[in-house]
DNA sequence: CAGAACGTTCAGAATATCCTAAACGCACAG
DNA sequence: CTGTGCGTTTAGGATATTCTGAACGTTCTG
């Protein structure tokens, strides 16, 4: 591995140790797989990277799974081969996907549960008043955020008004009798 | 801690471990601190979530640093006591800057660093041009990553077109001779 | 000034994550 | 069927992260 490529790897691996998507090694492995003109084997990584096999092995599944590495079949190779994806985009939406929007719904699938626990509750009444409000506050942040990524991830431009004033007023109660 | 508070705190704090910007321990905190109607001080924090003071004390600087909880004085009181924050458009602002955002620039750094590199080369020309066109691609992406998030922290709309077709004719080369 | 009440820092214990080498399973060739 | 070349799984060691209790510095009180 020559000088350019040692400074990319390491920059990469670097990068992508303080991401919260890829550890280190990832960002290695791609990093190395972003300056090949052809695919590389597992063997041919690990030896580059002086890591074992099984390790890259582990890792390497994790960018193909961010569409960030791709697999391919080499001619004449019993060998898998790698190399790195070029469409970004779709990485940049499977992120989206699968990485922050996931998220978000894990906090949203919280505050449905919370909801549900502060209605069963026999607490004091007030108590429970505060909690439901502040809670409803989250909650519409934490939606508009998802819908915001939905959007996104499906081309559409998102637009931070929808975050930076949170209705204060709530969306009109259904079927409330006059 | 009642059945409700313990629900969200420890949803909170799942949420948390996987978000890439909380610890576990930082989302109970903050979970907790979410559905108190008054500011809690560093020992009721640390009693309610059965954990040492100074590990409280530690996490919660890092909850105060991204705007998500506000250290207030309570009259009447030497405690420092703490509250979770409103204003989430500006915690949103505040990771898109300090993480997203300095991610993508230490990445940017690295492929200036590998464009240097690969100028003081002293390589195969063929492989030279190859690496560099790479890197050129990648750089127009994360380029445009990081304009458009410096855009949407100030409140202007995000349009992923910018992100969709990577610019396969790079910006036209300047000062070159005819 | 002495003592108490705080928050913070720090060294080491507890825990989680990462990495390796060996064992394993599978596919193909002879 | 047997042997070889692969990738994957797994148990255990190495490394990094998180947590605790003790020591420390600061600020307030008497």
């Amino acid at each position: 591995m020559d000088r350019t490529t040692g400074i990319f790897v390491d920059g990469m691996g670097a990068a992508a140790a303080t991401s919260g998507i890829l550890n280190q090694l990832q960002g290695r492995i791609f990093g190395l797989l972003c300056l090949q003109p052809h695919p590389l084997s597992l063997e041919e990584i690990a030896i580059d990277l002086e890591q074992s096999k099984s390790n890259i092995s582990v890792n390497i599944r994790g960018l193909v799974d961010w569409h960030l590495v791709r697999r391919t079949r080499v001619a004449g190779s019993r060998k898998d081969h790698y190399e790195a994806a070029a469409d970004f985009w779709r990485v940049m939406q499977e992120i989206m996907e699968r990485r922050f929007r996931w998220n978000v719904r894990q906090v949203l699938a919280t505050i449905a549960e919370t909801e549900r626990a502060v209605g069963e509750a026999t607490g004091r009444r007030e108590s429970a008043q505060f909690v439901t409000t502040r809670v409803a506050g989250l909650r519409a942040f934490f939606a508009a955020i998802d819908a915001g990524l939905g959007a996104f991830a499906q081309g559409k431009p998102l637009d931070p008004a929808a975050l930076r004033s949170p209705p204060l007023v709530a969306l009109p109660r259904p079927r409330q009798r006059s």
